[in-house]
RNA sequence: GCCGAAGUGGCUCAGUGGUAGAGCAAUUCACUCGUAAUGAAUAGGUCGUGAGUUCGAUCCUCACCUUCGGCUCCA
């Protein structure tokens, strides 16, 4: 169906046209918002502009479509943006489609693009609208049409035989995209409008690029990349393990991964106390009675293990804590406090049981129990703007330690006034008030952030610290909270300077996250290869013949002695193969010890990642060892 | 929880409706070796678990468990 045979008015033909700064001829149905957006851009069409990128994934996920319409006619429509990496398309579909299915897919949208069809864009009243999809039997683009608030232009973008719902902007021919520069990755069902009460489609993932070599080229960066995939390295490298009939989502730490976590649990202990918290030791479980109070009961119930009958209330019922917040509140609430006693900064390392759903479980990175660095801040309200700017700084000073302060970026999680009291507790007005709290406080300090509606905790907004995982999945590593809640719903008061009751506001947060994810995410950063101070193995000695097997353990032993991490390989094996499986292992430092290193007191170093840095004193490398270790730099 | 894929010795993977192989690792022996794999021998698996079909199942069917990629959820 053409454009011009179901009345299109000619009016809204070429709304916002871009005409290319290149004279190159290539047309962008822009609408004005993204064609000022785009000339600000470099003026080029190269995928370094963020918005030509967008749009040419945009229009390759609606040739994806076309393809799919014209092999699975059936097949109905549900949405296709660009996103961060490619594109998708949801179809709801009778079968789930296969490898094959997608092999043939991309032949055919192979096709599309060298049939060169004009992409054009046209607009009908919501009547109009509605008709036409009725007749393309769209349902969901439909669901869409009625959706969308009156008034507003309904537009369409044509190709060939495919007309599609969509704001835009898109490329003007399918001829612009390169017909062997397509991928697509997978599929997998996703929820109609990502609400897991409605129905599951079919998403087809992919990534296209103007150039052959320039996929080739992502191709194998992504291939180079899911390497480091800690579920794999760290399985193959022994931080950590599954077993069947423990259970999901409850790894076993192998003594490297239980090492490093120690290492950085104690660092950060450490310099916690520096900074003025007191550490607590709270249980791992509670009566059901303390998670009514703190409301863990009403808003979290379904995340928590639970022992015993909880709809029993003539029985004791017992919950592994979710979180520490009501257990550590009892340390403010053991006597009677003033301001003087604030803030308040109490510290754990806290094991958590959560109750997730089976599907959730990823390696260490999403887990059923986990360990936190977690603390809370009983404060008064003068002191949030210097406390949660402390609690960042703290956040920041380990990111930039570990090396994973590029990695990260934050996020403003608020609520969503939609959902309140299912989902979150307290009034409108005490949400705004903490919400406008925390946004002075960015505001002041010039943060880049995003903004997570419905993502806040249940007590108050968070400034999360986000990554992305070797797949390009988003998880949050560390989290600051501002929680104007709690503490009343826990009767906790302080006497002020004027002798009158006050209610403190309340900081939760994590310093370096969840041990686990962490870990996680180092092992990905280094692919293994973990920086020096915090590598579960710093050492190893490597004797070249059985008669200086003493001097090998006379140096691991100086070694240790001075709480290095060392080990001798004193098998019967060439030094060659010690070498290897020490590389592979990501050993940091290899000491190569012979007749002549023994004669003289020296060592033969060699660096996993520099190769053999030459013989030495003993004294030397113990130097060389102690700088890199105490500057903890990431070498 | 939902969609899809997978599960064979410690690891990576072959394989077949007639109850299993390879390489690496392990163990033993020999070699005493100079910067990424010395050689030989030995041992190791009720083919994820449980049912069913069949004369016979690791293979076919179903359920469950676990793992992987998504969705939803989340530190």
């Amino acid at each position: 169906m053409r454009a011009a045979e179901c009345n299109v008015p000619q009016a809204g033909w070429n709304r916002g046209v871009v005409t290319s700064p290149l004279n190159s001829g290539v047309k962008f149905f822009y609408p004005q918002k993204e064609r000022d957006l785009f000339m600000k851009e470099k003026s080029e069409y190269s995928f370094e502009n963020e918005v030509y990128k967008k749009t040419y994934w945009h229009s390759c996920s609606h040739v994806l479509a076309q393809a799919v319409k014209r092999l699975f006619p059936e097949a109905k429509l549900g949405i296709g943006p660009a996103i961060e990496a490619g594109f998708y398309y949801d179809f709801d579909v009778e079968k789930p489609f296969t490898g094959e299915d997608l092999d043939a897919l991309e032949v055919e949208m192979g096709k599309i693009c060298k049939e060169k069809l004009p992409i054009e864009r046209f607009e009908l009243p919501r009547d109009e609208a509605l008709q036409l999809m009725e007749e393309k039997g769209e349902p969901y683009k439909m669901e869409l049409i009625n959706d969308l608030p009156e008034g507003e232009h309904i537009s369409f973008y044509q190709q060939g035989e495919f007309v599609d719902l969509c704001a835009g902007p898109h490329l003007d021919s399918t001829g612009r995209i390169k017909h062997n520069g397509i991928k697509l990755l997978s599929s997998s069902g996703a929820y109609w409008h990502g609400d897991s009460k409605n129905k599951m489609l079919q998403r087809i993932y992919g990534i296209a690029f103007p150039k052959k070599s320039e996929l080739d080229e992502w191709l194998a960066k992504r291939e180079e990349a899911l390497k480091n995939d800690h579920n794999k390295l760290g399985r193959e490298l022994e931080y950590f393990t599954t077993v069947d009939y423990i259970g999901q989502g409850l790894p076993i730490l192998l003594p490297k991964g239980a090492r490093v976590i120690q290492i950085l649990s104690r660092w950060v202990e450490d310099e916690e106390q520096r900074r003025g918290y007191h550490l607590t030791k709270t249980p791992y479980m509670a009566k059901r009675e303390l998670y009514k109070i703190s409301g863990h009961w009403d808003h979290y119930r379904d995340g928590m293990f639970i022992i015993g009958d909880p709809d029993d209330e003539t029985k004791e019922c017992y919950a592994l804590r979710p979180m520490t917040c009501p257990f550590q509140y009892q340390v403010f609430l053991n006597r009677k406090r003033s301001y003087k006693d604030l803030p308040m900064r109490l510290n754990e390392t806290s094991t958590l049981f959560r109750n997730e759903e089976s599907g959730e479980m990823h390696g260490l990175i999403r887990v059923r129990q986990f360990t936190i660095s977690e603390a809370h801040l009983i404060i008064r309200p003068d002191q949030l703007e210097e406390e949660f700017k402390a609690c960042l700084e703290l956040a920041n000073f380990m990111l930039e330690t570990l090396g994973l302060k590029e990695d990260c970026y934050y996020q403003f999680s608020k609520w969503d006034p939609e959902n309140k009291g299912k989902k979150y507790q307290g009034t409108a007005e005490q949400w705004d008030k903490a919400e406008s709290a925390m946004q002075m406080i960015l505001d002041s300090l010039d943060l880049d952030y995003k903004v997570g509606i419905d993502e806040a905790a249940f007590y108050g907004p968070k400034l999360d610290i986000q990554f992305r995982n070797v797949f390009g999945k988003e998880d949050t590593l560390i989290t600051i909270q501002i929680d104007m809640l709690l503490a009343e719903q826990f009767g906790m008061q302080y006497t002020d300077s004027n002798g009158e009751m006050q209610t403190p506001y309340i900081i939760h947060r994590t310093s370096i996250g969840c041990y686990e994810r962490t870990l996680a995410l180092l092992i990905e950063k280094y692919g293994g290869a973990l920086p020096t101070w915090m590598a579960p193995e710093q050492v190893r000695v490597l004797p070249i013949t059985d008669r200086v097997h003493d001097y090998a353990e006379d140096i691991a032993g100086v070694l240790k002695e001075k709480g290095y991490r060392v080990t001798v390989d004193d098998r019967s094996e060439k030094v060659g193969k010690k070498i290897r499986e020490a590389q592979l292992e990501k050993i940091p430092f290899m000491l190569i010890v012979g007749d002549k290193e023994k004669e003289n007191g020296h060592v033969s170093v060699r660096h996993r990642s520099k190769g053999d840095i030459g013989v030495m004193p003993q004294e030397e490398f113990q130097e060389k060892l102690r700088a890199i270790v105490e500057s903890k730099s990431t070498e």
